[in-house]
DNA sequence: CTGAAAGCGCTTACAG
DNA sequence: CTGAAAGCGCTTACAG
């Protein structure tokens, strides 16, 4: 079934049906109501390899997931395609390796199926930096701030990562807590835990808090079993936390496992925060106070971003994201004799 | 960049370029060298429109993820895209609702994307009885059994899940418990619940145990949300329950942390096990008692399966995959008096 | 408003 | 072993 059939089973030429098919203004009510009712009865749906060669537009926008496992993702992910559903854009998605170069898949993706844009679900500046003058379609980075690289083509919708993660050391230095440790980021994910670094080395440096990231803080992949070993690696170094900030949420529940292992209980004798606010956070237990990412706005506003740019070709955009620090259970004040007396 | 550019570069035809592109027998070798070299200077990529719309040869293999926040899926599909990707066969992917009609979809997607195959995660026989016909192109079934439809393009891999639900109710008796709650299983998993339940009733029969479904099960959907909704209500009905099955790890996890609001303890005061064996389950506290389903098992069976067919049209295959009680921490020998005393 | 025709970039018999 | 040519199913100026 090609358009010719439906050209001959409807009495006008091939043109006309394309026309009808295409929404195109100039055609006669009759015809496209005939050419119509044929493509109905048929079920006739044009070929999109012809379609797409003729009008050498590309198809579909691309999206690269950088980790299956990551529920953070899996939200937005879900989020982009209902909005890209709405706007009848065909969706292609695409898993990496944690670890993966994104940029370098993008541009083999490139040539091979031509996208008309591409989404980036995390990404690593690095890889930006290094290769991604090679692309050619808008793109859109989720997660990360994008804006120092300033190429043309990418826009950027980041969670203010460094603000986030300032709140949560006030909130822990404001509950009693000075000796913190942190858990998670990786040379994978270079940028993210750098600026999450720094946000929590400002704020301590702000309380006066000593803050030696080589040993109170152990880096690790975005994951519940190596949440586990970080968090014990780490207590064993350092028994005297009192509280534990995980770079991810996955993270601060391997840990609370960890935790678990080790005989202390949360948050009596050691708090713990996550980050990201995954569906779980909700319901483990004890209920984990974290810092809520909007994938909502993160979402809606990357695909807003990239349709606009592919209409009419503007500037790049490149926003930060309000977080949100949701309180719930695992974090308790502290007060231990010597901080008392400091006190006094 | 086209072929014909191509052509122009090294000094040979067209023919001569494709054939040496799409490793035909037929081209010297001096030829193949000579425009090997051109097209990888040149980084050309042919066009697929152009190719698939010349060899009519749909292009891609579709799979159907019926639930975005499926973690078993989300395993399965990871596994599947690996096994597709050593092939180098293309995939499309696409996210339905947990309670969408994913035959329809799929009828839909064939006319548009003509795929070459289709991989179904999850789905609801009676949406596969209803409009499977539909469908021209193999198609592979996981997660549920489909030889009694005796689509002859239809093969299907699953987990035995009466079987293992025989094997949880078992288990459960075994350890003392005689008054079990069941949770989860709905409409949009007809066939799965029904298969589960079945399970529990035999097994529990056989032991001459007592099990009325109108009261000791309540449905919901899989997710934390709805498991621990689902618990709270089963167990306002009927508070004497002894031990929880839960049909997926989601709800499970979900009634967990129901059970603790209702100040019960895991498992002194009453047990759980759940169903898939998710990376949480080992994570949470305590760690959950399971079935593993084999998503290795499946994920490549089920593509091996499709591959074959796609390559020599055989006939479907229906395999059982075998599951695995995984023993953890959330369960524990119950006796109450009465128990005891007929016993005695 | 409509039809005939060119052409998108490839593959594949068909000759040679 | 190689080239010239037809044709896959569509879209879009170009005439009318």
């Amino acid at each position: 079934m090609t358009i010719k059939d439906i050209a001959k089973l409807s009495g006008y030429g091939v043109g006309t049906v394309s026309r009808v098919l295409n929404n195109h203004p100039d055609v006669s009510e009759r015809a496209r109501k005939k050419i119509l009712a044929v493509v109905e009865s048929q079920g006739f749906e044009p070929n999109s390899n012809a379609r797409h060669l003729k009008m050498q537009a590309p198809s579909s926008i691309a999206v690269l997931v950088k980790g299956t496992q990551n529920m953070l993702f899996a939200d937005i992910l879900e989020r982009i395609q209902a909005v890209l559903r709405d706007h009848e854009e065909d969706v292609y998605v695409a898993y990496l390796d944690e670890d993966a170069d994104e940029v370098q898949y993008a541009v083999q993706l490139q040539k091979i199926r031509r996208p008309k844009g591409l989404i980036f679900l995390g990404g690593d500046l690095e890889h930006f930096r290094r290769s991604f003058y090679q692309i050619t379609v808008p793109c859109v980075l989720l997660t990360n701030q994008a804006a120092d690289l300033k190429f043309s083509l990418l826009s950027s919708f980041a969670t203010d990562d460094t603000g986030a993660c300032e709140a949560v050391a006030d909130f822990l230095v404001e509950k009693g807590h000075r000796t913190i440790g942190v858990l998670g980021g990786n040379l994978s994910a270079e940028q993210i835990s750098t600026l999450r670094l720094n946000g929590i080395k400002n704020a301590l440096a702000r309380h006066q808090i000593a803050f030696d990231s080589e040993i109170q803080h152990e880096p690790c992949r975005f994951s519940m079993a190596c949440g586990y070993q970080a968090a014990m690696k780490l207590l064993r170094r350092m028994p005297n936390i009192t509280a534990l900030f995980a770079l991810g949420d996955v993270i601060a529940l391997g840990a609370m496992r960890a935790l678990w292992d080790l005989g202390l209980r949360i948050p009596q004798d050691i708090s713990i925060i996550g980050y990201d606010d995954i569906a779980s956070a909700q319901f483990c237990y004890p209920r984990l106070t974290t810092i809520r990412q909007d994938t909502a706005a993160l979402a809606e506003k990357g695909v807003q971003a990239l349709l606009r740019r592919l209409s009419s070709s503007e500037a790049p955009v490149h926003e930060i994201i309000p977080f949100q620090l949701c309180e719930r259970e695992s974090v308790q004040p502290y007060a231990n004799a010597e901080s008392i007396v400091k006190k006094g």
